[in-house]
DNA sequence: CGGGGGGTTGATCTCCTTCAATCAACGTGG
DNA sequence: CCACGTTGATTGAAGGAGATCAACCCCCCG
């Protein structure tokens, strides 16, 4: 449970992988040579805690790989979720140091991290970083509202099926496939994350994927590679609009 | 039902009551101009729809007087409320014209409105605002998210118990009371709005409410005006950390 | 006086939690 | 190489918090 921190080899972001979703996706040459000053790699593994709540962090950065959750946890142990990782996604608010959050990296997660001064100088100083920091704010908006809705409203059916197809689509849109009919991603997740994440228990979590798989909604390979046989046909039981996606 | 739109007076910016905390309180007074020149002022009485989801909206705007929410529907009539605007809040966002909420005035409402086309082009134009943008974008995630531990895993009572809370933290920081002790301020929400916010049926949360008042955490004088006896008192029903709020 | 919106309270039901047993996969040390 | 402990997952039985269904109240207003 120790926070591991090997410090890694020092990619061009010219050729990063996710050059084209993170932070500095509206980012020129030059912009780019700046931010390759301060950043630096961090890598994590399974289990870490990368902040810990109330922690003061002196870095803000992106998630290159690997998955982490944003959450929080009561006094009497209840805990909930709120946040999702994944690659390209930035964890760390400008302007204020303490966390109020744990981030956890729940698999094997390298960080592009950038020091907190003169990154904060940069955004500033540069609208295709600040531009972007907003748009990517938005968007994170617009998914906690989402999954409010999930948490105050859905029946433990419909959120387990809500998450399989969010995961899906995050899957199929980091590794540019197609999202219909037989759709497969892994799971990265173990039940009591997923029972976190969706304000459930893990007995129920379990339960719900043993019944959809009964019915042949899922399929299971091993307990953490999901194969959906029929994406539109597990999409229906979520509850969600299908005109849902075309405003997101 | 149908939404009203009377067009009313159009006060000077440099006396209006949002002045300190809306979209315009890092501007000086050039960018005052500029705002005065493309906005207008709509009012709303209670239970009108200030925008359908799904909805083109031309305008942005901020909360002037009164109370709104932010809800979404799901087809079988299930509603969560993801959101509650008050005085000094801002409705929509650039760069996207499809309303992904419906928004709802539960009281009376005056909104300060800008045209959207040359407010996105002042945002672009107008770090000023920009950064009170970003900020009061962090800001909002920072509620989401809170809610979402609210609406995952706290019980009906502490539900209750949290959104009175909130409610009166608001009321006094935009009235400039103090908040400790006895506290008094107005319920702008029905027993099926506040339901709908929280995740519960207007039974459920009229029940609490009235276990809370036997119990003399809170005292009601009708039922849409609460007085907490003692305010710290009700806080340790929240289920709520005290560092919280030194966080956020 | 009738009616409708908002609120309270009661009785019953149900979905999810809680508590608990079992299992499979994996690593570790004797 | 097998006993043992551990971690994650599944399944069963029992209980409970909140939902559902329903009656009734209060107040305002036409």
């Amino acid at each position: 449970m120790i926070t591991q921190l090997h410090e890694i080899a020092h990619p061009q972001c010219s050729a990063c992988q996710i050059r084209e979703r993170a932070i500095c996706s509206r980012c020129d040459d030059d912009e780019l040579q700046m931010l390759e000053k301060i950043k630096y790699y961090r890598s994590f593994s399974a289990g870490d805690a990368i902040v810990w709540r109330g922690d003061s962090t002196d870095f803000l950065g992106s998630v290159v790989s690997g998955t982490a959750t944003l959450g929080h946890t009561m006094k009497d142990g209840r805990r909930q979720m709120v946040g999702l990782l994944q690659p390209s996604d930035f964890i760390g608010r400008p302007g204020r140091a303490l966390a109020p959050y744990d981030v956890t990296a729940i698999t094997d997660l390298v960080l592009c991290c950038f020091q907190r001064a003169p990154f904060e100088r940069l955004v500033e100083s540069t609208p295709h970083i600040s531009r972007r920091l907003l748009e990517m704010t938005l968007d994170e908006l617009d998914v906690a509202r989402q999954w409010m809705l999930l948490l105050g409203r859905k029946t433990a059916r419909e959120k387990i099926a809500s998450l399989f197809i969010m995961l899906a689509t995050r899957a199929a849109t980091l590794g540019g496939k197609e999202l219909s009919g037989q759709v497969t991603f892994d799971l990265p997740l173990t039940r009591e994350v997923m029972a976190d994440c969706m304000g459930l228990t893990l007995e129920t979590v379990s339960r719900q994927i043993s019944a959809l798989r009964r019915e042949g909604l899922v399929v299971l390979a091993g307990s953490r590679q999901i194969t959906l046989p029929d994406f539109e046909m597990l999409a229906a039981e979520s509850g969600d609009d299908d005109e849902n996606e075309a405003l997101a």
